[in-house]
DNA sequence: ATGAGTGCAAAGTGTTTGCAACTAT
DNA sequence: ATAGTTGCAAACACTTTGCACTCAT
């Protein structure tokens, strides 16, 4: 909305490329491209997916190398990733990388995705860091419950097998 | 604590067996086990974890068999499973088959998943229940974050590849 | 120049499926 | 009796690994 002249970091891939350079690590095509498609994204993304978004932007990089590009960002802290079912794992950005937060939920009936506020879990996290020194990543949760609809379908009916 | 004659049910496997027979599906040896070695436990459990603990009581149970009973169970509401890490799903009683819920937390340094009180997302659940209708299950949830020790690592150190 | 990062193929792990036999209802 | 469950083997999806080569530093 604003240029971000004043603000510390424009983009997170400029911050989390920085971050690789810190650490010691080399910066490559590969790196550049999931870090982007995450960016871009600002969404949980498989592997299979942000390959798919990476081969558009940079074509020739193999699936292999995603895997290896996303363990080396997860190992940075520049990437975090969750297992909502039972199929294959999501990626996002590191929630420090990101401005606004915001918290995932989802339903166990029909399986929707949505999201909260990202100071639902301010709560949560101050009693945690004051009961036992923890430090909680709201990117990096997710909240499993049942969604109104579904709610409503699961007290009352025998459960016609959803999902 | 206290013998539970008054409780609504006192062995969380029995109500849960009452429960399968009340959706007309049928009480097996494998499925009253699986019930059985997850309220034992009373804690997350591997579908491996949970195959060895049934080979055990039950001998001869196939392990194809585990994982149906669990999804068996799982839509049925009586079993949530949780997936933490990049290994296998962690599986357990539904919430309100226990007693007293608790959270589960889990470090991104060091992969250690520790506990917090059963209230803690009491307030984070009210308001997604006013907010959106959203009926938070505290069991199925798995807090993100850092734990004291990581953290100052973490914020200080090159990170000298832990995990 | 030199070793971290990559491509490829191949092997892993955890989980699911098809079908005949079994068993809880 | 009979449909839901199971055992077995085989397939499955997702992810990891070994090795030679390449490219970022």
């Amino acid at each position: 909305m604003d240029d971000g002249a004043q603000h510390p970091t424009p983009d997170p891939v400029v911050e989390a490329v920085r971050q690789i350079r810190a650490h010691g690590e080399r910066v490559t095509v590969a790196r550049t491209a999931v870090l982007r498609v995450l960016a871009d994204a600002e969404e949980h993304l498989s592997a299979d997916a942000i390959f798919a978004a990476v081969s558009r932007a940079a074509p020739g990089v193999h699936r292999t190398t995603i895997y290896r590009a996303l363990d080396a960002l997860e190992r940075l802290d520049l990437v975090a990733f969750t297992r909502l079912r039972h199929d294959a794992a999501t990626y996002h950005l590191a929630g420090h990388l990101v401005g606004g937060t915001h918290v995932h939920v989802r339903c166990r009936g029909c399986g929707t995705v949505s999201h909260a506020p990202g100071d639902l879990l301010d709560g949560a996290a101050g009693r945690l860091a004051a009961e036992q020194g923890f430090t909680l990543e709201p990117t990096g949760v997710a909240l499993t419950g049942w969604c109104a609809d579904c709610r409503a379908l699961t007290s009352r009916t025998t459960r016609t097998t959803r999902v």
